[in-house]
Parts: C-alpha cells; sequence; structure tokens
DNA sequence: AAAATGCAGCGAAACGATTAGCTCGGTGTC
DNA sequence: GACACCGAGCTAATCGTTTCGCTGCATTTT
C-alpha cells in the first residue's frame, strides 16, 4: 500500500504538507500543492481512514442497533439510517439484537470497541439493564428508537403509542364495531403495553368492555401473531374487528384469515399501527 | 479513554505482556496474568479495536454493497449478512448505491479507505465500469451477489435467472394460459434480461408468440410496476397471466390490480421471481 | 542597518496497539 | 566449572496518520 510517506518523498516535501494539502488544513503554495497532487494521483495514494482515526480519536462510523432485523419495518430503518449518515461522510455499521439483551450488550461493546462516533438503538428494553449500561453510555452520543426505557438521561424518539392505539380503536369503535380485540406485542416494552393501554382506554371511554379471550399479547413475529390469530378467529364469538400491534403481525393475521377463509374487510376488520408494504 | 500502558504501569508489567495476556499470544506465567486481568477489570480497559486495526492491517469489518435498500429482498440480505458476519466476530457495514453507479463507486473508495476486510456486492451492473475497476479490487476479497457484471476475476453467487423464468413460464403454459404477458427488469441487468429471455424461451418452445404490447421493462421499482401494469392491464385485449421480474414489481402490479378491480386469482394470474413475504 | 514580523514548510512526537529481538536468570550437559 | 540452551518478560520499533512547535527566509518597521 503507498502511505503518505511515499508520497512525501515522491513530491519531494515532508509528510506534514502532504497532509496540509489532503485535509487543507493549512496553506500550502500552488506549486507544492500541484507536486504533492501529482505525486497521490501517480502513486494512486488514497489516506488510511484507519490511521486518520487512530490519531483523531473518531472512526466516521454510526452504529445502528435493532431488536429485529427480519422486521421489515427496522430493514426500512436501515435504508432511512444509511441515507442519513452517507449524507454526512459517515459510514453505518449494522447489528442485531434479535431481542436479546445479551446480543445487545454485545453489540453495544463491539461499538465502543470500534470507538464509533454515535449509536441509534432500539433498545429491547429491560429497563433495570439499562440502568446499570447507563453509565458506560454517558458522554457517548446515543439516541434511543422506538421503545422507552426508564432512562431519564438518554434521548430517545419515539411515537406516542397510547394515543395512536386510541385513535386507531375509535376508528373501529366508530365504524359500529363492539366485539373488538386485540393481538399485542410484549407488555414489557412500551409498543407492547403502551398500545394495548390505548385501546383498552379508548374502549373504557365508549364503554365498551373487551371480551377476555379477544386480547392477547405475543411476540412481534409473524408466526405467533399467526397461531395467536388462528386460535382467537377459529370461533364462533369472534371478534369483528382486531386491532394489531405491528405489521408484521398484521400479515400473520392475514395469513390466518386466509387460511380459515375469513375475508377482510367483508367478515372482519383489521387495523395495526405501523403497516408494512405488501399488506 | 483508559489505554494499554495504564494497564501495564497499573499491573506492574510492561504493555507487551499486557497484550500477551488479551490476545493469549505468548505464555504469561499464572502470579502475572491475574495482576493483569485484575488491572483489566479495575481500570474498564477495553482494547481500542481502531489501534489494533492500524497495526494488524485488517478492521474485522466486512461491507455489503445493495442495490436498493429499500427493496425487502435486499433488505433481507443485510439480515442474512449481519448474521453471518455476526457469527465469525466481524461487524457489518452497510452502503446502499441505490443502483446508481456513482453511489457504488463512492462506497468501494470507502470501503478501501476503511480497510474492510472483505466486501459483498450487488452490483449495478455497468460491465464496462467493472472492467476498470477490476485491477484495484485485485487481490480484495469480493464477492459479487445476484447479478452477473463480465468480469471473471470475481466470484459471484446467483441464479439461473433463464431457467427460473423458464420454470414459471412453463408453469403458467402448463395452466392453459397463452396470452402471458411480463414486466420485467432492466434489460442491462442480468436478473432484468435473463429473466426475460428465459420467458421467451418457454413460450418459444411451445410456439407460443407473446404480444408486444404485452412485453414491458422498467426499473425495479414498485411505482414503476404499478404504472406499466396500469396501463397494459387497463384494456380488453389485456394478458390472462402476467409473469413480474420481482417482488417488489409484483406489489405494485398487485396494487394495479386492485385499482383497476381486477381479480387475482380469478382474473388474471400473477407469477414473479423473488416473492416477498407480505403477498 | 538592525530588529521585528510573517509565513511556508519541516521535524518529530503523538494516537494505542502488536511483535521482533533482546536480556537475564535458571537448567542441563559434558 | 564452563558452556549452551531455554523461557519469561521487557525494550523499542512499527503501523499511517495528524499536528505542535520550530526553522529560516523574505519583508517590513524603526
Amino acid at each position: 500500500m503507498t502511505t503518505i510517506k511515499d508520497v512525501a518523498k515522491a513530491a519531494g516535501v515532508s509528510t506534514a504538507t502532504v497532509s496540509a494539502v489532503i485535509n487543507d488544513s493549512a496553506y500550502v503554495s500552488p506549486p507544492l500543492r500541484a507536486r504533492v497532487q501529482a505525486a497521490i494521483h501517480d502513486l494512486k495514494y488514497e489516506p488510511s481512514q484507519m490511521a486518520r482515526n487512530l490519531k483523531k480519536g473518531r472512526s466516521e462510523l454510526i452504529a445502528l442497533i435493532v431488536a429485529d432485523l427480519a422486521n421489515p419495518f427496522f430493514a426500512r430503518m436501515v435504508w432511512a439510517a444509511e441515507a442519513a449518515v452517507a449524507a454526512w461522510g459517515y459510514s453505518l455499521v449494522v447489528f442485531n439484537s434479535d431481542e436479546k439483551p445479551e446480543n445487545e450488550r454485545k453489540a453495544l461493546a463491539r461499538i465502543r470497541a470500534l470507538s464509533c462516533d454515535g449509536a441509534l438503538v432500539v433498545p429491547v428494553g429491560l429497563s433495570s439493564q439499562y440502568a446499570q449500561r447507563e453509565a458506560e453510555r454517558r458522554g457517548f452520543p446515543t439516541v434511543l428508537f422506538g421503545r422507552v426505557v426508564d432512562d431519564r438521561h438518554s434521548d430517545t424518539v419515539t411515537i406516542d403509542n397510547v394515543a395512536a392505539a386510541s385513535q386507531v380503536t375509535n376508528y373501529l369503535l366508530d365504524l359500529g364495531h363492539t366485539r373488538i380485540g386485540s393481538i399485542t406485542g410484549p407488555l414489557h416494552l412500551t409498543t407492547g403495553r403502551g398500545r394495548l393501554d390505548g385501546m383498552l382506554q379508548a374502549m373504557a371511554q365508549r364503554g365498551v368492555a373487551p371480551e377476555p379471550g379477544h386480547v392477547r399479547s405475543g411476540e412481534f413475529r409473524e408466526d405467533v401473531a399467526y397461531s395467536v390469530a388462528r386460535e382467537m378467529l377459529d370461533r364462533p364469538d369472534r371478534p369483528t374487528a382486531l386491532y394489531v400491534a405491528n405489521g408484521v403481525m398484521a400479515l400473520g393475521v392475514m395469513r390466518a384469515l386466509a387460511d380459515l377463509s375469513i375475508h377482510c374487510p367483508l367478515d372482519i376488520s383489521i387495523a395495526s399501527t405501523d403497516t408494512i408494504s405488501g399488506i
């Protein structure tokens, strides 16, 4: 590999001058600058990002840890994050915690080792762990996404899950449904608990109570939603409308409907938070 | 940050010994080893991956350049690639060329600068550019995925597009269809050209000729497929079956069908290479 | 003319690790 | 007892940059 020293030698200048030319960090007279640039070109020199990183203590790397890369919603996040960081000259390192705290922990360790300049994390959300981890994160730019953890020291981007669920439930109520069921996510996550709460609130406000068997929780997975839906819907007293916690689960529900020959929207209404294209 | 020197000082040994303990690269007597480990623990020392990289010339980073991160098919590739590299202790840096050669070129440059240890690339596929780039890539472990470019020096993973399209077309023919149309991808890509060729071959072998207006090409995009499908299908002489080049385009076609109140599979059969969940 | 100023460019010390080569004391052999 | 040998641990060079502080030289000020 050709280094800055080779370039310096070829151009008959010091490495400091080459560096100045590369980074435009100091005035270099036109003739020297030209010689340096010619040498860079001739030798096909490219600065080593690694050496630069070591010296500057920054890596121009941003990390993204998502809770489930197989979920199209989070896959879309990769797309968005890549575009954003690329626009600033950074590169994106992607990790999948797969909803496992252990994987998230490993990823965070690796991120520190790589000296990433910042991290975007969809936390797996066991708040106790975050408390202990908070100290480590202190001073390291981290933004939590989607799920709120009990950690008042981290910037977090999320939606108002309760309000969202409440709105969608009211919409179903307005359509005239009274037998509304729900398949929600894990209740230890705000995206699970909050959406369920919002739905229950909306129904309570209208004086409607969901039947016990019509409200079920599960993981944010297509197959889980499928099983739950098959079970819940394969009975005469099934709900006439279903609020499903997220897009992936809605897919599972749709598959269950197809298998049970229940037609949507003819026989049942399905609503969900965060749809994914294809539904 | 705490460095290897701090640890060495705290443990009363040289940095070489600390390094030996960390990497298990040389015998260190139990007492010293214990002291070093204690110091590492006390100081919460973590080796700087960057410094290590610089010295060893490897980054433990694998790059992935996909042609379109918004396409669920490639998003799924991110999932698979992340899992694979993580299993080997590497991390995945993701780039989106967005089907633009210029972006791909930039990503490749960045990958070299970051000293990634290898790259997985879904090439945008203008072969001329690859020829000129081949020299740069020489010696750099690169695997091309999905699309074959005119470059006999790169390892490539792909499917037999012609055979795949041929099979699916034969299936449609077996169902009794004769008015089969196709919406294919860009013809400068093997995933575009090959799939069209396979379809035409299969039809020719059965003595069936597609109608001119029933074979159209476009970009691998949902909206493009939608427009083309609307136009092609909103006529009385529309095909009774359609072979669509990929999953994203099939989504667009399905949307067009819904808008035109054409029912699938009642009124028309739709087949595609690489479905995406949700259809 | 001497002193002061400005400035282009250089030399060398970092950054934080790995590792080749050396030292130094203890064993084993003749 | 002299010699070679061995093995644990250290010293210092190295990876490829950036950057602080210095050197001369040319110009301006007194």
